[in-house]
DNA sequence: ACAAACTATGGACCATTGTCAACGGTTTGG
DNA sequence: CCAAACCGTTGACAATGGTCCATAGTTTGT
């Protein structure tokens, strides 16, 4: 497909697609059997930057995503270095995702204090990771 | 306390405290019953900080968190248009969340398929949001 | 056939989130 | 007392992740 209708399925501009191709996350080709200079994405160009968007809410960097993304969709061959990497970036997420669902707790404890006190506001949210389910891990 | 050792507890560098104070996310007096420029931090700074930590896990600008923090730690009496900035805010990070545990997800499995097959390398992960527990929401 | 809509390329530009260096003043341990 | 470590201010610099514009060529609907 173009590129248009691939900015139309994902909801990501041509802008930043064309960013993406430069950074190596996605592949083009010439236009199959023209002579023109438009380039053809593929199907699971739509699926890769789905992908994408997850990465980037999980806090990845578009180099980190560039091997990853290159680790899932290709061969991957280098089973030694490369999961030494995939380890270490889960481990990241991982933490990652931890922390703001803490900081997700937080606001929902600050939403409800709210709605029982919608007047006089003074919040009695401290004393971090307290009892009950507060630190949960989600693992 | 004074700056360092805020940034020594907090594992944040002070010219980043003095960035986000530049910001308003967190404030200073100065030094008390002192004749010199040092500031003063109040000792809910190292909290402040941590929660900023979390925040910025959760996706969220320095802009925002500047609103939110100031909603946590001050009394909030603007119920009606903070509480629905927090609504909005809440929403967001729910999504980026679930994302990022979709991305988590997929390097589990990707790690997974690598550990049973170390050698010949082809990762037969596709096929987004399957069965399992593969696309909880972890609310 | 002709305008509207699409495409590629290149480079400029932007906001965000820090980081660093320089300079001069302050505190503190020995 | 003196050097080392600390502090504040200013302003430059940098990386990241885009976004926009101009220019020029291509496709497509009517």
């Amino acid at each position: 497909m173009r590129i248009g209708e691939l900015a139309k399925r994902t909801d990501v501009s041509r802008d930043t697609i064309r960013f993406y191709e430069r950074h190596g996350l996605i592949q083009s080709a010439p236009g199959e059997g023209t002579t023109n200079s438009y380039r053809d994405y593929p199907e699971d160009a739509v699926f890769t930057l789905e992908v994408i968007q997850d990465a980037q809410a999980a806090g990845l960097s578009i180099a980190d995503i560039t091997v990853l993304v290159g680790q899932f969709l290709s061969e991957a061959p280098e089973a030694a270095e490369g999961d030494d990497f995939l380890t270490r970036k889960i481990a990241e997420v991982e933490a990652r995702l931890a922390a703001g669902q803490r900081f997700l707790d937080m606001l929902r404890q600050s939403q409800t204090a709210l709605e029982r006190a919608p007047q006089d506001g003074v919040n009695e949210v401290s004393e971090r990771s307290g009892a009950g389910n507060g630190n949960r891990t989600c693992n």
